[in-house]
RNA sequence: GGGCGGUUAGCUCAACUGGCUAGAGCGCCUGCCUUACACGCAGGAGGUUGGGAGUUCGAGUCUCUCACCGCCCACCA
């Protein structure tokens, strides 16, 4: 085969050239095997908005090696590929760019050259996004990569919003909304970034308009006094429970408002009294709706003053804001200032603060859409991994709102409305001309809705927009429901809950049985790796260093169950350094066996391997089943560290550590059953290493002279265990690190050869038969019965004692261990023995509890027995 | 203000339904380039499981409580 494979495991080449020949022969393809049931992913599709982090990078490993493990069971998988237009956030960032570049704003281009940059970068970001997932060596289908403004996910937008339109879910509607005066759009919920933020608290006096005194009201926002229409308090406020009923002189701007009473006040924080301003603020909004206040909008939608506010129109709401506190003290009515802290709404796009505002928006109504969303948990047609989270999933949805659907945006899909000259609107999925007759009133149109949708619009729909409904396409009764969904946290309800919801709507099923909540990704101090503190650790430079199989396996064995995953460059190198070991004892497998021996055994394909030979071969083949089985019931569960963990510890513990040095000298005189063994071993390594890294099981199986791609190799069944085999052999390494303790005790240095040790044993013949199994490891020439001749060195691991000639200087300090053993072995049987002198343990405690306790007593006292001989021996 | 997670070796994390002497990787110490691998080999040190109380024959694991840390939700102007 390869006789010159090189010293460490190259895995840039390997890369580059399995990326390629999987795509070229479909390696991935869904559908190759239609008599088989399907196993259907989405990739959460990332936003265009740059390229991708170690949370993706995580995310799209934890999917496929998932969904390489059930290709390899013989499903026919579909893992969807795709990348995300992400709204606002994209036209967020391009706009940033066109300014800082080119020093122009959208409105300077126009609607339509606008949506050509903005696709510009769509082009090159979306490009560079599926270039890292392959890197990543992702195994999706690519031929099916789709993106949310394609034509027909762009359709099923239509659709759905016609079909929710013509249910009455939809409905138009005067809202206070998230306005980000930048974008001059509005924004959802999600979209703000709440900063804390070192601000004042004005306190203003509000005289009552017959002139008897005055209110104190403390507000965070003065500019927006311009807008109030009352002041409440507390209607159990002792101090202004008289007065409520009475109206209050507005100054600067002289309205005349209610002093009103809203048990929503808390007469605890500030003077007690608020001003309400149902035009900028979510609370003064609603207690504007309950005490059936008008509204007042101050507002253009660029964040200017508008003619509402008088002698401040046209001043920007932070110049505003400046001037009205400096008019209400120069009037006397400013009583005080506080320094006051709290958080304020930033829009997570434009970094601008968030203006409340009155605007025409959509909005869905999301109550009917809950509930069989709220049900499917508790039906159990989906769950969630780990389980904590449905209670996120439940709480947002028992409480869900109303979603405002519509942005003032050009890049997204156009709301697919159209009006006559009354202002009728008329939903339609076909684009309706302008003078086409309205299909309601008959009049002629005369424009189309500005508006774009929010972006979850079409990301709710992509479990089967992508399949291509609304056609009843063979794909979609193939693929849908499909089965797993992985993503992050922060969008359980923002994305999660809504594909439920779109799927229960239009499909009657949820879009797929399980979501795999992932860790976040933080930086090595356990803090988000975000842009401003530079501290994220790009996949690619990790990939370039370490390799993407590195990568893939070091991120499973760091995601526990839930935890959050603190990320350092170096962690990497637990990757890279088993892929290394994976590789080297591959190359020591491959140059060793002989040619012959090869084509007898090792067929990764499946078949049983060998059957019989000496103990060592059963006991590996053993533990290579014990470690099938722990891989195989860890991915069931989604506990990615446990089969990560299984399959290192097997392969560089039992494997390397022990099998292949017990083959060695086997090898040497060609021994067929040591060569088959290791070949069959290592076909099984090879495939339980595919899911986790499948650039080195590709390059392995080659090596291993093997036609069928690793990824489509079945997966291995877990076999027989052999129990006898697994004790024996424990016995054994038992003594072996008993003999290399006494040279490493004694710096006796690896290189000295001992001529033999001595075994004092109940079980003379087991050793005398496997003596060739202890010699080779540990280092002696010659494994001989009975005790040492003095003076020597000396380890009980009852009930056996191995022992080593020495020199007599040696012997004080051999003597000092051996007391210090028996001192912990005396400790540990007295504890025992207190424990089964209790009656109440004996008595109380499950009788194998008991039973296993007195057996430890026994196994205490030979150990505690023997170290007392050795001691004596020692004189 | 509510909810959820976390606190175990110097660091990062494990430990199924309570039950062998609480494990791993990194780091540290000792000795080794032993012809697969120094991205390696062999051996070793290192823990009153955040504090307190309780339940139990038995608690890292269950209950209560306190203390920190993190995340999410909520209209304190």
């Amino acid at each position: 085969m390869a006789p010159d494979l090189p010293k460490t495991y190259d895995a840039k080449r390997a890369e580059a050239l399995w990326t390629e020949r999987w795509e070229k022969d479909g390696v991935f393809a869904a559908g190759q095997r239609p008599e088989a049931e399907p196993f259907t992913v989405m990739l959460p599709p990332p936003n265009v908005t740059s390229v991708l982090h170690m949370g993706h990078a995580l995310n799209a490993v934890v999917q496929d090696v998932i969904v390489r493990w059930r290709r390899m069971q013989g499903r026919d998988v579909l893992w969807l590929p795709g990348t995300d237009h992400a709204g606002i956030a994209t036209q967020a960032v391009v706009e940033r760019r066109l300014w800082e570049e080119r020093r122009v704003r959208r409105k300077d281009l126009g609607r339509e050259a606008f949506q050509k940059e903005v696709w510009a970068w769509k082009e090159q970001y979306g490009a560079a996004i599926l270039r890292q997932l392959r890197e990543l060596g992702s195994s999706c289908d690519w031929s099916r990569t789709a993106f949310t403004m394609d034509e027909n996910p762009s359709r099923a937008v239509r659709v759905a919003f016609v079909h929710l339109w013509e249910k009455g879910l939809v409905y138009r509607g005067a809202r206070l909304v998230n306005w980000d005066c930048v974008l001059q759009s509005a924004v959802g919920d999600d979209e703000l970034d709440e900063t804390e933020v070192d601000g004042h608290l004005w306190h203003f006096r509000y005289p009552f308009a017959d002139g008897k005194g005055h209110i104190t009201i403390a507000t965070t926002r003065p500019e927006t006094m311009l807008g109030d229409t009352a002041v409440a308090v507390n209607p159990s406020d002792e101090r202004y429970r008289v007065h409520v009923g009475r109206f209050l002189d507005l100054p600067l701007v002289h309205r005349k408002i209610p002093l009103i009473a809203d048990e929503t006040v808390d007469p605890a924080f500030g003077t007690g009294a608020v001003k309400v301003t149902p035009g900028h603020d979510f609370a003064d909004y609603e207690r504007g709706q309950r005490h059936k206040l008008p509204i007042v909008n101050i507002l253009n939608p660029d964040g200017t003053i508008n003619g509402n506010g008088g002698p401040y129109a046209g001043l920007d709401r932070a110049v505003a804001r400046k001037k009205v506190v400096e008019d209400l003290d120069r009037k006397g009515l400013l009583e005080r200032t506080e320094r006051h802290r709290f958080t304020l709404p930033l829009s997570d796009r434009s970094k601008s603060p968030i203006e409340p505002l009155v605007s025409e928006q959509w909005f869905v109504k999301m109550k009917p859409l809950a509930e069989p969303a709220i049900r499917a948990v508790q039906e159990k047609r989906l769950r969630f991994v780990p389980e904590r989270w449905t209670k996120v999933y439940l709480d947002w949805l028992t409480n869900v709102r109303d979603w405002c659907i519509s942005r003032q945006l050009w890049w997204g899909h156009q709301i697919p409305v159209w009006y006559d000259a009354d202002g009728t609107p008329a939903a339609s999925v076909e684009e309706l001309r302008i003078g086409a007759p309205h299909p309601a009133t008959g009049k002629p149109i005369v424009r189309r809705d500005e508006d774009v949708l929010d972006t979850w619009a079409s990301s709710w729909l992509w479990p089967f927009s992508t399949l291509g409904w609304p056609e009843r396409t063979p794909d979609l009764s193939r693929h849908y429901p499909g089965d797993l969904l992985c993503t992050a946290r922060e969008i359980i309800y923002l994305w999660v809950a809504r594909m439920v919801m779109a799927g229960y709507e239009f499909l009657g099923e949820p879009p797929f049985h399980t979501v795999y909540i992932n860790a976040t990704v933080l930086d090595a101090i356990g803090r988000r790796m975000s842009k401003s503190l530079g501290n994220g650790i790009d996949p690619r430079d990790m990939i370039k260093q370490y390799g993407a199989d590195a990568v893939r396996f070091t991120l499973c064995e760091l995601a526990t169950e839930g935890q959050d995953l603190k990320l350092a460059e170096t962690k990497f190198e637990l990757g890279r350094n088993f892929m290394n070991k994976v590789w080297n004892a591959a190359r020591f497998v491959l140059t060793s066996v002989s040619a012959s021996g090869k084509a007898s055994a090792g067929d990764p394909g499946g078949a049983p391997g060998a059957r019989g030979g000496e103990l060592e071969d059963r006991w590996i083949r053993s533990r290579r089943n014990a470690a099938v089985e722990a891989v195989t019931q860890a991915l069931e569960g989604y506990r990615y560290h446990d089969a990560a963990t299984a399959l290192y510890h097997f392969v560089w513990g039992d494997f390397c550590d022990w099998y292949v040095e017990w083959s060695k000298p086997r090898l040497k005189a060609n021994d067929a059953a040591c060569a088959a063994t290791l070949l069959d071993v290592l076909g099984t390594i090879v495939r339980l290493l595919q899911p986790f890294a499948p650039y080195l099981a590709e390059e392995l199986r080659t090596a291993l002279g093997h036609e069928e791609y690793a990824a489509l190799l079945p997966w291995p069944g877990a076999g027989a265990r052999d129990p006898e085999a697994e004790r024996q052999i424990a016995e054994i390494q038992g003594v072996v690190t008993g003999f290399r303790t006494i040279r490493a005790d004694n710096r006796i240095p690896p290189g000295a050869f001992l001529e033999a040790g001595f075994l004092d044993t109940p079980d003379p013949a087991f050793f005398e038969r496997y003596k060739a199994l202890v010699a080779a490891l540990a280092g002696i020439g010659e494994l001989k019965a009975g005790s040492a001749p003095q003076p020597c060195g000396t380890k009980v691991l009852a009930p056996h004692t191995m022992s080593i000639p020495l020199s007599a200087d040696l012997i004080e300090a051999e003597k000092t261990r051996i007391r210090g053993e028996l001192e912990k072995a005396q400790k540990l049987l007295e504890s025992i023995e207190r424990k089964l002198a209790d009656e109440r343990f004996t008595t109380r405690a499950k009788p194998e509890v008991v039973e296993r306790e007195r057996q430890r007593k026994v196994a205490a006292e030979e150990q505690v027995n023997a170290l007392k001989r050795a001691l004596e021996d020692l004189g």
